[in-house]
DNA sequence: AAACTGACTAATA
DNA sequence: CTATTAGCCAGTT
């Protein structure tokens, strides 16, 4: 990797509780990089299999996840919340309003 | 250094 | 609800 910002954005996505779910641009608001949504995605692209970072808790504004391809590992994203008590519904989205996660200010 | 790209968001139509 | 536009910023080429 090439930025230490990714630090802080991993750390972000740590502290996200486990049944909730954190859209990109709250997370770069919680890491300190308040239009940063985009770096966001971009470190968690380059996030390792073996971090223990719950990257499946971060998901789109619109409650959906985002990946740029490969429609298996959004399903099994989906299942991962699934099992920590995230609904989707028929459309495989999630109801932010009820799930999103409430970070202290 | 300049241009291109991208797991984004918000505003408008 | 979807489509389009613009804004944003860092990493890659």
């Amino acid at each position: 990797m090439s930025s230490a910002s990714y630090e802080a954005i991993y750390a972000a996505v740590r502290r996200i509780p486990r049944g909730r779910v954190a859209t990109y641009g709250q997370i770069a608001r919680v890491a300190g990089l308040p239009h940063h949504a985009r770096q966001v995605g971009y470190s968690l692209h380059a996030l390792p299999p073996d971090s223990k970072v719950p990257w499946q808790r971060v998901i789109n504004a619109r409650g959906e996840i985002s990946l740029r391809a490969r429609p298996e590992c959004e399903q099994e994203q989906r299942a991962l919340l699934e099992a920590e008590g995230v609904a989707f519904d028929a459309s495989g989205r999630v109801d932010l309003k009820r799930f999103q996660w409430k970070p202290r200010a």
